[in-house]
This record gives C-alpha cells, structure tokens and sequence, in this order.
DNA sequence: GATCCACGGGAATACACGGATG
DNA sequence: CATCCGTGTATTCCCGTGGATC
C-alpha cells in the first residue's frame, strides 16, 4: 500500500475515531515484516537452508500446517530478509537481473492462488528474477519457459522458490508445479507450502525435507494479537483478558483470531463505543464461520469475483435462496458488464473453492432438483470493510 | 498475426420426484 | 415392491469469440 492510501485512511477514520486507529495493522490479510512467536520454526527453516550460506542450493521442502497457523507470513518474511541480506553483504554485479552476487540464490515466492497455470508460474519466476517487465499475454508459454532455462544456463545461478497455497480446493498442486518448474534446473529447490499433512501428498518429486509448522499455543497467539491491537487500536480499548478470550477461542488459529478482532472493533466503532464491549466481542466471534475460508484468498481473487462477493453480502435472505436468484440479484443494480450467466458460473467456481456454501434446501416443490441456499464462509465484515477502503 | 485470457452461451449430465411399468 | 421413465431444475463441462498485449 502506498504512502496517499496510508494517509487517506487516517483520514478517513480521522482522529476523533474512538477504537480504531489503523484497519491495516489489524487486518488479518496484512503483510507482515516480522513474524512473532515462530521461533523455532524459523530456526527449522534455517536450519533446512543451511547450504545457501556457502552457495549451495537445498533439497526439496515441503512446509506444512493448518490454516492460519503462519506459514505464509513465516516464509515470504524469511525470503525478503534473506534476499536483502545475502545480497548486501557480498559485491553486487550490475547486469539485467535483479541484484545478485554471482553464487547467493534468488528467494522468490510465488501464490499458486494468482500464478495457477504453467504461464503464470513461469510468468512469476521471471517476475521475480528479471528487473524488466514481462509480457503478460501475447507471447507462448513456451517462450517464457525458453526464458527462465537460459536465465539458470549459467551453472552458478540459483534459486530457492516458495510455491505457497498448493492444493487447495480447485487449486494448483504440487505435482504441477513439480512438472512444470523442477525439469528446468537442478540449481532450483523447490519449498511446496500448504495445508495437507505431509504424508498425504504425493508427487513426482523427491522432497527430503518436511517442516510442520505447528498451530499457535495460546499465549503466542495472546502476545500477536496484543501486538497488533497496540498498533492498530486505541489506547485502552480492548481488555487484556478480552485478548486472551479471543485467543483462547481461536484454538490456535491467528487468522480466525485476528478476523474476530478486527470484526469486534469495526462494531465497537460503528456503535460508537470508545472500546470493546462482551457485546461486541462475542459478535466478532460469531462473524467468523466455523471452519472459516481465509480471507487471504478472497483477497487475492480476481476483480470481478471480489465484487460478485461484495454485492452478495449484501444480499437480504431471500434472494440467497438459490443460485440463481442470487446471479439475477447481483447482475441488477448498477452497471456490471456481467451477464447472469457468468456470475452464475462464478458463483459455482466460488463454491467449489469453499469460498461460499452451497446449502442444499429440503424441497417441497415438487419438479426438479431443489436448489441450494448460498453462505459465505468467510468474515464478511472485514471483507465488506477491506473492500470498500480500497474503493476510495 | 500470435497468444493468452475472461466471458458467454449452450450442450451434456446429475438429481429429484411422481407416476407408469413389470 | 423394485425399477424405469419423463419432466423439470440444478450443476458441470466445454468451446468459440473478442479484447488486450506483444
């Protein structure tokens, strides 16, 4: 986020605001620079990369642990660090790539939730390794894929490459990415990230190293959200011990406890409280579905999905009532060059990415197959909040 | 002109139900 | 009674088209 958003913002909630002082800070899609409370996975992971110190490339990695547990912030905040650091240790050469000494390997990381194609797979590593831009669409997937094997033709070019989000629902998987990234070079490691356990995946690939990064203890958890309500709330607006009731609710999982949060103060303020109340807190819990689809990846869908999402929250009751109802509903107001049709077919691919719920509804019609009620299983209040700030 | 991608529309398939059939 | 069939929706699949980019 730019500095005129940052400042718009503040603007927008203003001085005067009673409980919130910074969505960002308390936002559970937010990036973070430095992870807390992951100690030991870090030093895991450490150890694990160990031979990049003196210029070798590491096996194969699976990281694995269930949502919410960090994994994706643990890992992009590791490269980034490690990246600015190796680099700026050693002589930097000036060529087309980006800043590189001739034997640290690039860090990259890529979201298998945007990159889902070979394209888009190619497309990020080159994104990442290369100072120039890339074309987008109009050139062959083979011609990137030509692009990155020149670009590791040189036996001391490296690179560790972070494949995070595999095998979600309706997702990439590893053997994919496996196929398409691992034949170009044996100068790449490749570190698979996602939630299944590690002895359920199977792929193609021979992956060594197998890192589980465990959920939150409870006082972790209760130290990240007093960490981030320091920063992004008012001076004495929630309790110490309403922090650990949410911990201790989250069971672990800091996404479902920082949603919960966030939804807790966004009512606290609209009600115009100075700080949380039971009322509030226990409301905030209960915004958050149980299990929750993560907000991480409503947030990085596609345009025109976000908004299909953010009008059907707003939906009133009975136009949820079907599939259809609801494509109708959503395609009314206002301009969306969108035909019922495609919303329709969006609806069903948002389903299927367990994003909403198809609930089937008892019927008692009679003819034909009964159509299905529609639920988000996502936060929608921080969703409905993250979206229209971005808006402006 | 080549290539990728998002849309859009229609075909094929699945499912539910009541009624007919064996 | 079990199974099949016809009708009506819901859901999934598939592919052509046009826009954007190179």
């Amino acid at each position: 986020m730019d500095l005129t958003t940052r400042i718009r913002r503040r603007q927008q909630t203003g001085n005067s605001s009673p409980v919130i002082r910074d969505y960002e800070a308390i936002s559970p899609v937010a990036h973070i620079d430095e992870p807390a409370q992951r100690g030991p996975t870090l030093e895991r992971l450490l150890d694990y990369l160990d031979p990049v110190f003196d210029g070798h490339t590491p096996t194969n990695a699976y990281v694995w642990g269930a949502t919410g547990t960090g994994k994706s912030a643990i890992v992009t905040a590791l490269f980034t660090q490690l990246s600015r650091l190796l680099t700026s240790s050693a002589p930097v050469i000036h060529t087309s790539t980006r800043a590189q000494t001739t034997d640290t390997p690039a860090f990259i990381h890529i979201d298998t939730r945007r990159a889902d194609s070979p394209f888009g797979l190619y497309h990020a590593l080159l994104d990442s390794l290369l100072e120039e831009s890339i074309p987008e669409q109009g050139v062959k997937t083979e011609a990137l894929r030509t692009r990155v094997v020149d670009y590791f033709r040189p036996v001391d070019r490296n690179a560790v490459v972070a494949v995070d989000h595999l095998n979600e629902p309706g997702g990439v998987d590893l053997s994919m990415v496996a196929e398409t990234i691992a034949p170009i070079a044996d100068s790449i490691a490749l570190v698979g990230i996602g939630r299944r356990p590690s002895d359920e995946i199977e792929a193609e690939l021979s992956i060594p190293e197998r890192i589980e990064v465990p959920p939150y203890e409870h006082h972790a958890l209760v130290e990240i959200l007093t960490a981030r309500s320091s920063g992004g709330l008012t001076e004495g607006a929630i309790s110490h011990e309403q922090l650990r009731r949410l911990a201790n609710w989250a069971d672990g999982n800091a996404h479902d406890a920082l949603a919960a949060l966030f939804c807790a103060a966004d009512f606290a303020e609209a009600a115009g409280y100075d700080r949380l109340r039971e009322t509030e807190l226990t409301e905030g819990m209960n915004a958050v579905p149980q299990p929750s689809a993560a907000l991480g990846r409503v947030h990085t869908l596609q345009r025109n999905r976000q908004l299909v999402l953010r009008r059907l929250i707003d939906l009133p009751e009975n136009e949820l009532e079907s599939v259809d109802a609801a494509a109708d509903a959503i395609v009314q107001p206002a301009p969306v060059d969108l035909s019922s049709k495609t919303v329709q077919r969006f609806l069903y691919e948002l389903a299927e990415s367990g994003i909403i719920q198809r609930v089937p509804v008892s019927s008692s019609t009679g003819a034909g197959r009964p159509p299905s009620r529609l639920e988000p299983r996502f936060p929608t209040p921080v969703f409905r909040r993250l979206y229209d700030l971005d808006e402006n």
